[in-house]
Order: C-alpha cells, then structure tokens, then sequence
DNA sequence: GTGGTCTAGACCACA
DNA sequence: GTGGTCTAGACCACA
C-alpha cells in the first residue's frame, strides 16, 4: 500500500503532491491495475491533511484515467504508467544509484543531483529534436 | 543572462518558479558570484509576468542571502550553490545524458526517468541512513 | 454574459448544472472563445450557491481545455464547441420550435417531448450503426 | 420488458437514473398500465447494481403513483404518462428522426442537438408566457 | 464504511 | 478584486 507523504515548504500543492506521488508509483511499477489505494479516511489518519484535499486528488486521479473511486468499496488502480519492463528498471535504477554515489562523493546535495539531472534531461531533449 | 520560464499548469506559484530556477542555476554554475540577474523590467519583457511577482521572487533571493539589489544598478549573485567543481559536474553531467539515451531506448518517457530518479536519491538516502 | 440557473430537484450536482449550462451555450454560439465567464464572486451573487462550488465547475471546465482562469482577471472563454454554423443551426433550431408548437398542440409536455428527442438521438445512432 | 442502463459519469444518481427510465418509457407508451417491471433480481442480473439502489427506484416509482408492488407478484405499471396518442406520436417522431438526420448533415453532434432542443423548449416557453 | 457533494470561511498568489 | 488552496464539518448515495 503506497505511503504518503506531504512537504509543506516546497510550494506545491498538498493534493499536487499526492497525484504526483500516486503518478511517480505508477511509473515505478509499485502500483498495478487493480491495487487499492489507501481510503480517504486512510491517508487523514496517516498523515495529517484535510479529507477533501486528499478527494480532490483523488478526484484528479480519476479525471486522467488512472483510478476509479467505487463507492463503499475504495479507490482502485485503472491503468499503469510504466512503459519500461521491471527487468530493465531495474538495471536502470541500479546505474542511477551509483551515479548517485559518485556525485555525493563529489561534494554534491540533493537539489544540487536534481539540477543536474533536470538539466541532462533538458539536453537530451535537445539532442534529439536537433538530430 | 539567464533565461526564465513559467509553467502556469505546474501548480507551483510563479515567484517561487522563478526563484527554484535561480537556485537551479547556482547549483549547475551558471550563474556565478558577481553575475547580474536580469532587472524586473527585462524579465517582464522576455515573458509574460506581473513585475510584482519578479520583485517578490528577487526579495526572496535576496532573502536567501543569495543575491544582492543593488540600487540604481541592478541584482547580483552573491554567493555559488555549486559544491561540485566544473570538471567532475562536466563528468557527471555527461554520464547523465548517457543514462538517459539508455532509458530514452528502454521506452521511458520524461516522467518516468524523473520518478526513477527520484526513486533512486531517495533510495540512496536511505542507505546512507543504515550505513 | 451567461446566466446561470440551478434545479436542485433535477437531481444533477449544482456545479455539473455550471458545467452542463457553459457547454449549451458553447455548442449554441452564445459564448465565444475569448468572452469572460461571469467571476465566482458575480456567480454568487446571482444564484444562492457557494463560491467552492463555482469556482469547482469553472475547474472542470478548464480541465475540459474550455476556458482558463486568470488570476486577477477573470475566467474566459478558451474554444468553442460549436460546429454548425450560426446560419445553419437558426434554420434547425427554428425547424425544432415550430415542432415544439405541433408536440404541444398533440398534448405533449416537456418530458415527454424530451423522452422523445432521446428516443430519436437514440434510434438515428442505431440506423447509423446498422448502414 | 424495460431495459435499463446506468452511466456512472453522469453524475446522476443511480436509483435516479432508474426512475428517469421508467418515467421516459410511460411517456413514450413503451410501458402501459398493468404492464411488468422487471424483478430486482433480475435488474441485477442484467446490469451491475446493488440491489438496495433498485429498490429504493421502485419505492420512489411507487410513491411518485406510477407503479405498484404487490407482494410475491412483482411491480406493475399503475398509471401513464403518454398524453399523445400512439400514431400522432408515431408521426412526430418520424419528425425528429428527420431533423435529426439534417443536423447530422449539418456537423452536428448529439450534444450539440440536444442542447438546440433544450434551447428551443425554452424559447417556445417563452412564446407561450408571452402570448 | 466508503466515496461524492456542498456550505462556510480563512488565507494566499497575482494583476 | 479575482482565482486557487485548504480546513472543518454536514449530509447523501451506495455496497
């Protein structure tokens, strides 16, 4: 059953950050067609948000495909994210861990790693609408 | 001369977009010590934005400690974000773009690699916690 | 400007109702791409109904790509949604008032002129279908 | 026998929309007086619903005075709610199917017709108040 | 018990 | 002033 977690200071949106959550999830594999989520009553004994926050990005989820909400049954998993096989996820995130390890060697932080890679990401992009 | 852009569907407030792209900057070394940020009226001009909202995002910088108004001159970078020297980020940035050319292969989009991603400093974090 | 009415015996949620009335009057020409949705606050002032509720239809609809909200500004109109010209659907809607007039002087009342306005919709989909 | 349907988007209640479909049929004279409705079992046999919803769309039926259930038999139709006669109404139909076809013709969808029709009941209400 | 709608009211971001 | 987010809490529909 996914975690939730919310980060006040970052500027997004409490119920941003749990369409992100339930997205990224989605993407990693962790969640599948059919899984659950936690009942809205779940997620405001876990963490401490308002019970219509977390309706309203459930209600956002719904709205792009990815869960129905089935009255008196729970919040469901309509359809997954991820287009990469497990197998070579994980390799891939295998190589990114130790990528990691080398920067934090290097002196860098966590923000200082995510800017890096927006801006690889950025570039690659680039790369490929130059080619 | 760094160059801003605002994501209005992003959910996060446009001061605060300005300001993680500033940051952004100083981790990548972009912007240096000494580097001036472009004043109010230019950012106004180059993309569509109340000049409140720039004097509130540069406050904020200069809140930080990170830049300074210097009046009748303009707005200047006063101290780097970027812990990792130019030639080992050089490194680190190209084995980035590799990763990315793999992923881009294995069928991830630009989402996914970001979940990966942050599935992996998270990861990693943890790690780091047991050790 | 629209305006807006609420049946609350219809058994329709009020902010669909909103949703439900902007669309009509897209599909009929009577709003434009570029014309300002009344504010929330003029919505409220207008019908009993609460500004969440409002301010929820106008979410709707700008996740349906029909109008974006500007801060500050107001709410307007994104695109339209009719596609019969406006020469051409004066001619069908009179057709459809002068066969209002022979329904009603059958007997018929708006129900049962609305069941059957389905039951043709629904009849000229399967004739389709079949040919 | 009656067919019924439920669209879980609408955001109609369900029991609601039972009772709409009942209601539509009497006023096409697809159900007469004296004539069955099916049973609640097999109203959930045939779509996927609770039956609870089912019974509380015949109570409503009941209290509304258009059915009536009688014990170990079933529900019957008690009243009707076609005001037009079998053949005028066979004519006025043919009418629509026609007008329906022209707008098809004409580019436009089922919403956009049904919103010209809701328009131009209003209109001819209108007429009537006025005259 | 679970999701869905609505009201009331506060506070923020932006023009 | 205008839209956007969030909390608090009531009540309904449905399983």
């Amino acid at each position: 059953m996914i975690r939730f977690r919310i980060d006040k200071h970052s500027g997004v949106p409490a119920y941003r950050q749990l369409v992100d959550q339930v997205r990224e999830a989605l993407q990693l594999g962790l969640l599948q067609p059919g899984d659950q989520l936690p009942t809205v009553r779940e997620v405001v004994e876990q963490i401490t948000i308002n019970p219509n926050t977390v309706h309203r990005a459930y209600r956002e989820l719904e709205h792009l495909g990815l869960t129905e909400g089935r009255t008196g049954q729970g919040t469901f998993v309509q359809r997954s994210l991820a287009s990469v096989g497990t197998r070579q996820r994980a390799t891939l995130q295998r190589q990114l861990v130790s990528w990691i390890g080398r920067a934090r060697a290097a002196g860098a932080g966590d923000d200082e790693m995510q800017a890096m890679f927006s801006a690889a990401v950025r570039e690659a992009a680039e790369e490929v609408e130059t080619a």
